[in-house]
DNA sequence: TAATAATTTTACCGATTGGTAAAGATTGCA
DNA sequence: TGCAATCTTTACCAATCGGTAAAATTATTA
């Protein structure tokens, strides 16, 4: 075996650089016009460089997409798995559209990324949709399930609630020019935020019910 | 003043068929691939004819797309004109979200294509969603917070629960590649969707609550 | 500092894109 | 049935697409 193979040398200062421009440019581009309708000379221009420069660094556009949903995955399920089968189940449910909100707020290009890319018909992520988020959301059901039984809290479709979550939370990023145009361009994004959070613990949590019930 | 112009003239049997078959495939087209993502070819193919021959009836890519855009809005709204400020409070956002949900199930493409739409910026129905939708919601709005008022329903922000009934139900349609990755395909359609109007009846309207408080 | 490795530019390629020109085929109607 | 209007096909076009070859430049290190 020869000593060091193109694959296990150790990246350049201007490789670190120019590879974390271009995945900056690429998300911001993928992540509002899809695969398809994003373009290799959008993202170099995007990125400040000469498209054969970029594929220097990235030797398809495939690539880039792919190193992009690999990054998001990572941290997408993160908030559910953090969910605590010993916590309080109200305190866990309201602790977890916390955290997916603020991913919302903070990563809607991440968001929107992943909406893309399901929206598409997912053909590049789907076996990591029948497989590590299915078991996770199948063993977090389990639990909610549990939950329920043991009137610690109301007894539903766990399934449909973790959508009902994804779809409210995601949606802030998601639809957001749809937000603004609704609630007019001068309210603040924290604003929104923190309206937003205030009603989904209100709706996830107390419930919406009529005084008089409670 | 010539007799009849080529804009008045009525259509033949021929153009009627074939601008609805072409409408069809690029609804088909331009809700799994997007605006900038579908081609032309790939809506002539899908519609069963020559590229040339498609571009007799539209003359360009943005001509179809602007009247399947355009078709979409003149229904999209009417769930929620239907929301009557006379009727009961809690059975009429049930309506609602029943109506959304029969949308979702039997209109996914077309709720695709909104969502497509919205999420690469809206540059096509900007100005309808700050003028008529915007409107409409902020009237529905303010009956929903009158309702609050009157104790017939618990207050809360109604911007934020019509975002969320639009973010749950259309889901459905949008995410539906998710939904039936984490839900297994051998579930029927009509199941999934019994399944969810159940659950967001029991979100949105008796609400999550712990036993012992109703 | 010389040489070597890494980076960038210039010039290009074949395929596909949205769209056109115009000839040919079909249709409906007087 | 004849003829004009409508419809379809063939053959194309310039622009843009994803991607490549190789020369020219810059950075690194022995």
């Amino acid at each position: 075996m020869k000593a060091r193979a193109a694959k296990t040398r150790r990246k350049t200062r201007i490789q670190q650089e120019n590879e974390e421009r271009i995945l900056e440019a690429a998300l911001e581009v993928f992540s509002t016009h899809g695969f398809r309708g994003a373009t290799i000379d959008q993202i170099a221009e995007a990125a400040g460089m000469s498209k054969p420069n970029l594929l220097y660094y990235f030797r398809t556009k495939d690539a880039m997409h792919r190193l992009l949903i690999e990054q998001l995955l990572d941290n997408w399920l993160d908030p559910l798995r953090e969910m605590d089968p010993g916590g309080n189940p109200l305190q866990e449910i309201r602790s977890y559209i916390r955290r997916k909100l603020e991913m919302a707020r903070d990563y809607p290009r991440e968001s929107r990324l992943f909406a893309n890319e399901i929206l598409q018909g997912a053909p590049r992520v789907e076996d990591v949709l029948k497989g590590e988020l299915r078991e996770l959301v199948d063993e977090k059901a389990k639990v909610i399930r549990e939950w329920g039984r043991q009137g610690k809290m109301a007894k539903c479709d766990p399934y449909h609630l973790i959508f009902s979550i994804w779809a409210t939370t995601q949606h802030y990023a998601d639809f957001d020019v749809q937000v603004r145009a609704v609630l007019g361009e001068n309210m603040s994004g924290d604003g929104r935020f923190e309206d937003a959070a205030r009603f989904l613990d209100q709706l996830f949590v107390d419930g919406l019910k009529a005084p008089g019930t409670s």
